[in-house]
DNA sequence: CATGAATGAGCCTTCATTCAT
DNA sequence: CATGAATGAAGGCTCATTCAT
C-alpha cells in the first residue's frame, strides 16, 4: 500500500524505532529497580510504557532481551567510565589500581540503580545457560581486560609500588572480584545493610579498598 | 479450658512430623540449588517430595515458608562453624580474624550449596518487605554479633597485631560485607568465574583473604 | 480398653457431649452472622471452637448439619415467643393479629443476629433440594401453622374486627409473607438500608405493619 | 504524546467486544439463576460460554465483576419499566402509588429471573464492603428516588387521596422495603413458598398490595 | 471418644506470546 | 508499523472430609 518498501526504513523510522526503544527500556529498568526484575511482568511494562503489547514485541522479543539490551548499555557506560579512571590516572600502576577501586566506589554512590541492576542480574543468571553470551559482551565492550589486569601487578612489581610476592594471573582478578562483590551487595541490601552495620554504605566500601591497598602496597 | 499445648502429642508423631518436613526442606533445597528460588515452583517441589499438594501445605503455608525454613537451618549451621573457628583460635586479635575470614573460605569450598542458597536469598529478599524478619532472626542466631566484632578490633590495636589507625566500629564490618559479597558471587557465579578468570574460586577466594590480612596486619 | 462399653454413654458423657455440640454451634453461629455462612469455612470454625477437625466431624457430619441445628434451635425460640404473644393477647382476632405482627417486630429488634441467620438461611436454601426437610421440620416445631392463620382470618370476620372482604386461605399467608419479607431485609441490610432511608429499621418495620392493619381492619 | 483514547478503535472491534459480554453474561445470569451466585464457579461460567478462561478474564476481572455488570444492567432495566408505570399512571397519588406497587408486582410475575437475581445479590453483597459502589450505582441509575417517594405522600395528603395521618420521610419507604421483600422473598422462595402455602406467589403478591393501599387510602 | 495426618478435587487467576487485520 | 483479540500452560493455594491410631 504505502510506496515505500518497508526495509528501507529511511531516516524518520529509525529514529522513530530507537526512540520507541529507548522508551521501553527505561521504563523496563525503573521497575526492575523498584520491583526486582522476577517481579516484574511484560504486562508492567507494557502498561508502564503505553505501548500495545504486541507493538512492544516488535522491538523486543522478549522480557530477556529487554534486560539484555539493558545490560549492555549499562556496562557500557560502566566500563567506559572506569576506562578513563584508569588513564586518567597518572603514576605507578598502585595509583592506577588505586584509581580503578575507587571508580567503583564513584560507581556506588553516583550509579547505585546501574549497580543493583548487575546484582539482579548476576543472580538471575547464575542460573541460566547464557554464559557464553555474556562473556561474548563482555569481550566486546572490554577486549582484553584480564591480560591488562596482570599486566598492572606486573608493572606495579616492575615500579616498586607493589608487594613483590603478589601473582600477577591471580591478585588483581581476586580483588576485583571481592570489590565487585562488595560493591553489589551494598548496593542491593543499600538501607538494611546500613540498618545492621550501623554504617553508610559508602564509608564500608571506602574502607574495604583501603585495606585492601594496603595489602597489595610494597612494605 | 483446652491444653492448647497439645503438643506433648506423644513422640511418634512429632518425630514423624519432622521427617516429613525435612524431606520436603531437603528437596526444595536440592532444587533451589539447580534451578535458583524463583524458578521453583510449588509444583515441582511437591512432585520432587513425593507428597501431594495438600499435605505439603499442612507443613509449610507457602513457598516462601519452605525459604525461610531453610534460611534458618542454614544460618544457624553457617554460624556455629564459623563461632567454633573463633572460639578455637588462640591468640592475638588478627589470629581470631584470620580464623574468622578462612572460616567463610571453608565454608565457600565444602559447602558451596549452602553459600549459593544464601547468595539466592539476599538477592530475592533485596526486594521484599521482609527485612524485620531477617534481622529478627540474626538476632536471634547469632546475637551480639557486631558489638563483636568491633571488640576484635579494639582488642588487636590494643594487643598490637593490628594497624592503630583502624576504625573499630567500621574496618571490620567492612571487610566482613567484602568477604560475603565476594564468597557468595564465587559461589554463584561458580565455574563461570573460573572460566573467565582462568583460577579456581578457592584460590581467588584464598588471596582476597590474604591480601586483606595483609592490609589489616600492624607494619 | 476402658470399662465401660462406648455406647451405654453414661450421664457424665451425655452432658460432655452436649457441651460440646453447644461450643460448636455457639462459635458458628458468631462466625456466620459475621461472615455469612458460605464464606465461613470448616476450617474458621475449628479454628474458633479449638476442637480438632476429626473431632467435630464426631459431632457433626458437615457444615450443613451445624447449619440445620442452628435453624432448628432458632425457629424453636422464634415459634416459642411469636406463640406466647398471640396466646396472651386477649380480645378480637384482629388484636391476636396485631400481637403476632408486633412480636415479629419485637424479634427484629431483640434477636436480630437470629433473624439475620434465618434470612441467610433462606437465600442459602433457595439453591437446595433441602424444601422437603425444611418443610418437616417447620411442621414439627409449629405443626398447624397455616390452619390457624387461615381460622384468624375467619374469626376476625366472625368478630366484625376484620374487613369482610378476606379470604381466609389468602390473606394472612399474604401478610406474614410480606412481614418476614421485610423483617429479613431489614435485617440483613441493616446499616445499609437505615444510611439509604434516613430512617432506623425499626420505625419502618413498626410503619409497615400499622399500615398493614389499618388496611385488615373493618371499617 | 500517545492517543489513550484509541477507542475510536474502529466500530467492528466494539460490536465484537459487546457481542462477547453479553455472551459472558447471559450464560453466567442463567448459572447463577439455576444454582445461586456463590455455587457457581469461574470454571462453569468458562465451559458454559465456550470462551477460554484466559480470554474471559480480557472481559471481566473477576467474577465478581460479572455480577455487578449484571447488577447494572438489571437495575436499569426494572427502573426504567418501574418509571414508565409510574409516569403513565395518570390521577392521584394514590393512583400512582398503586401503579409503583402493581409495577414491582409485574416484575416478580414477568421477570422473576431478575428478582431471583437480585435477591442473591442482596443476601451475597450483605457481607461486602460494596455498599458505596451499590449506593453510587443506585444514584447512578435512579437519581433522587427516595424524595421523590416522600413528594409522592405529600401529594397524596394534599390530593385527599391518602390517609392524612402518614409521615412523608417514612411511610413509603416502609411500603417500598416491604414489598420489595415479599417480592423477592417470593421470587427466591417461588415454588416451596407456593407449596407451603397452598397458593400461587402471584396472588399472594396482589393480597400483600392490596392491602396496602387499603391500609394508605384515605378513609 | 479424640486426634494427627492425609488428600482428591477444585478454584481463581496470571503470563508470555502469537496472529489476523 | 501498530493493534486488538485470543490463548496454552502453569501456578499457587483452599476445603471438606476420611482414616488409622
Amino acid at each position: 500500500m504505502l510506496s515505500k518498501t518497508s526495509n528501507v526504513s529511511s531516516a524518520p523510522y529509525r529514529v522513530h524505532r530507537e526512540r520507541q526503544r529507548r522508551r521501553i527500556m527505561t521504563a523496563a529498568q525503573k521497575l526492575f529497580d523498584v520491583d526486582g526484575i522476577d517481579r516484574v511482568t511484560m504486562a508492567n511494562i507494557i502498561s508502564a510504557t503505553g505501548i500495545r503489547a504486541s507493538t512492544l514485541y516488535e522491538y523486543f522479543s522478549s522480557k530477556d532481551e529487554i534486560v539484555w539490551a539493558l545490560v549492555e548499555e549499562l556496562m557500557v557506560q560502566s566500563s567506559a567510565s572506569i576506562r578513563t579512571s584508569i588513564d586518567d590516572a597518572t603514576g605507578s600502576a598502585l595509583v592506577k589500581i588505586t584509581a580503578l577501586l575507587q571508580a567503583l566506589g564513584d560507581e556506588l554512590v553516583q550509579h547505585s540503580a546501574r549497580v543493583r541492576f548487575m546484582a539482579q542480574f548476576d543472580a538471575r543468571y547464575a542460573f541460566d545457560w547464557s554464559v557464553e553470551r555474556l562473556v561474548a559482551l563482555e569481550e566486546q565492550i572490554f577486549p582484553g581486560r584480564f591480560e591488562e589486569l596482570s599486566a598492572l601487578i606486573r608493572d606495579g612489581i616492575a615500579d616498586g609500588s607493589l608487594r613483590s610476592d603478589l601473582d600477577p594471573e591471580l591478585t588483581l582478578h581476586a580483588i576485583v572480584n571481592a570489590v565487585i562483590g562488595a560493591q553489589r551487595r551494598l548496593a542491593s541490601l543499600g538501607s538494611r545493610v546500613e540498618k545492621e552495620y550501623g554504617q553508610p554504605i559508602e564509608l564500608l566500601f571506602r574502607e574495604t579498598v583501603r585495606i585492601l591497598l594496603l595489602g597489595l602496597r610494597a612494605t
